[in-house]
DNA sequence: GTTAGACCTCT
DNA sequence: GAGGTCTAA
């Protein structure tokens, strides 16, 4: 009898890195719940790093890798039968297409082209920086989405990161464990929870784990849907996609800690609304660098009337896939990931403490990259789902 | 309809 | 002050 996990193999979709690039779009603030490891045993014109990530029907683990001409990708599952299934219909091939939307809009370079030309002044100038390369569109899952944007109000990328893992971990059951890439260690995944998971009495709960004041936006957020939905919030929230940008506007900001722009995040990243441009004070800022920006809207604070404003002007210039290419722009803006330090601290000489960074070394370059998904070892998988509540620690 | 403060938490 | 939103004037 095999053990899991059981591997469906690793695959391949010929994609440049133009076309789409992982590193430019999984961990820029679109997508919360990915892992990132570099990968141990590579060699040059081959995948130095994987993402990974638990994802649904069926549950499995999802790991990518890109090189310059292909993207690769397999599942992971916690049972035969699933990765089974798998290999003979292309689950995850079909979840890879559907999630990049490289069916749906399979040349991103055209759309380049017609933001270059629409938008010098702008475009232009970012497209040349290395991050603004194949950046992406994500096209998420709505219930996961809605909560991660409501938990990003006020914080930054890694804390809602952090923050999204510790719900995902304390909510949902360990899915598989795997050995990690970079040979340093292991990770447990966990799918993101359902609503019907999640205790009644959240908010505490969720104070607890340190969402702050998002901790009861959550809650009621989850109560009104609930009382739209019943049981089926997932489904309810997927079929929202096929309702037009004002009905289901007027849907999310009437829910609590959503408002107009955690609304318009939503609606482009998980309910085809291609236009849509979010306003943050990130992209209110890209737009006020523009010759033409109107004066009067410069250095106002964000109120209702310059939000609109601001996001007509940036789609006049960038036109109906405008959410996309603000997608460019602000990968583009992002700062530099920072490079791996580790901080030490070195004792010297009688009693004194210094802090010293040392550069984290760069894993070393084997000639040869196993595809064979069949390093991921298990560690440790649990597929009985618990009612207790797992606290961080 | 528009505009201040407050709000959790971490840097 | 940060990838805002809520509430009360």
């Amino acid at each position: 009898m095999s053990r899991p996990p059981f591997p469906s193999g690793w695959s391949s979709i010929p994609l440049s890195l133009k076309n789409l690039t992982l590193a430019n779009s999984l961990p820029v603030g679109q997508s919360f719940l990915w892992h990132r490891h570099a990968i141990a045993s590579s060699t040059p014109g081959c995948p130095t790093e994987e993402f990974s990530r638990a994802v649904d029907n069926p549950p499995r683990v999802v790991c990518l890798r890109q090189s310059p001409s292909h993207l690769y990708y397999t599942g992971v599952y916690p049972n035969e039968h699933d990765a089974l299934a798998d290999l003979r219909r292309g689950i995850t091939k079909d979840w890879v297409n559907d999630y990049f939307q490289l069916k749906a809009h399979p040349e991103l370079e055209k759309m380049y082209d017609d933001w270059r030309a629409r938008d010098p002044e702008l475009f232009g100038k970012v497209e040349v920086n290395k991050r603004a390369v194949g950046v992406r569109v994500l096209r998420q899952d709505p219930w996961e989405c809605l909560i991660a944007f409501i938990t990003s109000t006020n914080n930054h990328i890694p804390r809602i990161t952090s923050l999204l893992h510790r719900f995902s971990q304390s909510f949902s059951p360990p899915l598989v464990t795997l050995h990690n890439p970079d040979n340093d260690g292991e990770t447990t995944y966990h799918l993101f929870p359902t609503p019907t998971a999640l205790p009644t009495k959240l908010e505490a709960l969720l104070r607890s784990m340190g969402f702050g004041y998002r901790a009861s936006f959550i809650e009621s957020s989850l109560q009104t849907l609930e009382e739209e939905f019943k049981e089926e919030i997932e489904a309810g929230l997927l079929r929202w996609r096929n309702q037009d940008v004002d009905t289901v506007r007027e849907k999310l900001v009437a829910l609590k800690g959503v408002g107009r722009k955690v609304a318009d995040c939503v609606m482009l990243m998980c309910m085809d609304k291609p236009s849509l441009i979010p306003i943050d004070t990130h992209v209110a800022a890209i737009a006020a660098r523009h010759p033409a920006f109107p004066s009067r809207l410069r250095n106002k604070p964000m109120s209702k009337q310059v939000y609109d404003e601001t996001q007509q002007f940036l789609l006049d210039r960038w036109g109906p896939m405008g959410g996309w290419c603000q997608a460019v722009m602000f990968a583009a803006d992002l700062p530099e990931p920072k490079p791996k330090v580790k901080v030490v601290k070195t004792k010297v000489n009688t009693s004194v403490t210094v802090k010293r960074k040392l550069e984290e070394v760069s894993p070393t370059l084997n000639l040869k990259r196993t595809r064979s998904a069949t390093r991921l070892e298990l560690k440790q998988t649990r597929t009985i789902v618990t009612d207790e509540v797992k606290m961080e620690e």
